[in-house]
DNA sequence: CAAGCACTTTACGTTAACGTCAACCTCGTC
DNA sequence: GACGAGGTTGACGTTAACGTAAAGTGCTTG
């Protein structure tokens, strides 16, 4: 277990203004706690495109963001394509033409309902694990008084 | 599209107290909107056990709840494996003995952490969508004053 | 009774999201 | 100059969660 560099308060280099900040995959992978692999898988569906300093690659805090918000996406339960969907839309979107960024709203609106939905089970869950918890103390509280 | 029942306010034949209604398994499929081979998977997998009448496989107002608690874990991005830990610790629950319960009191705390987490997610996520959407829109006032 | 419909089991196919492994560069350093 | 720690590109393997197709059972309906 390495400890891996908080993504957010990410320094190593202390007074490197993060903006021009660089990473190597390596770093990124460590600070988000998933290997090499995922980042060039990510990169090969085309969700990051990081640029090369010869054969390497070389992440800048474009990158790292758009890694951030995939991952999150992904605990949201969002496939790589939907991800895709919104993050290279947002993109295109300075010179986007009308029936792109209508597009773009529509699945914005789609993604927002999801997200409710998903509010609403948790919500939902929330309370059943309260009763099951509940449940399982009482259960315990009388095995404690009894043989 | 067949208008999938209510799964919570089931009824098809009216007059019948819910707590004795059976399904068979296309009618729990479509209250549910998935496919036959989806319950039968989840019975696979420890997650169902319907008692069979001959050989058809009946469900009680029992199962029809579990199949929901499964289908909203899944939503919430839980695996079928994480599921069953709940829902099967939950059964064995009353005469369960105390390290099981113990048991169960953890893997609850880890949903709840997990939950938590989701719901920051969400808010961060409702946010990035509503920045991109304004942007989206404000683009798209921008189009329409010229040309 | 034949047809059709819903159900059954068995078994192989499929997709997403990586893991794993091989074979190769390229740099700093011992 | 050997070496270890990173990086690279293939290419094949793996797992979860079903889909799909084949072949059979059982009711009930024209």
């Amino acid at each position: 277990m390495t400890q891996p560099t908080s993504p957010d308060t990410a320094s190593g280099q202390e007074a490197l203004p993060r903006q021009h900040r660089q990473y190597t995959i390596g770093e990124l992978a460590k600070m988000f706690e998933v290997t090499p692999r995922t980042i060039r898988f990510y990169e090969q569906e085309g969700l990051l495109a990081p640029r090369r300093e010869g054969q390497k690659r070389i992440y800048r805090e474009k990158d790292r963001v758009r890694l951030k918000l995939t991952l999150r996406g992904k605990r949201l339960g969002f496939s790589l394509g939907e991800i895709r969907e919104v993050v290279m839309m947002y993109d295109a979107m300075p010179d986007g033409n009308a029936r792109q960024l209508r597009r773009l709203l529509e699945i914005l609106a789609e993604k927002r309902a999801n997200l409710e939905r998903q509010l609403e089970d948790i919500r939902l869950m929330r309370m059943e694990l309260d009763d099951v918890d509940h449940r399982a103390r009482e259960v315990l509280r009388g095995l404690g008084h009894e043989a």
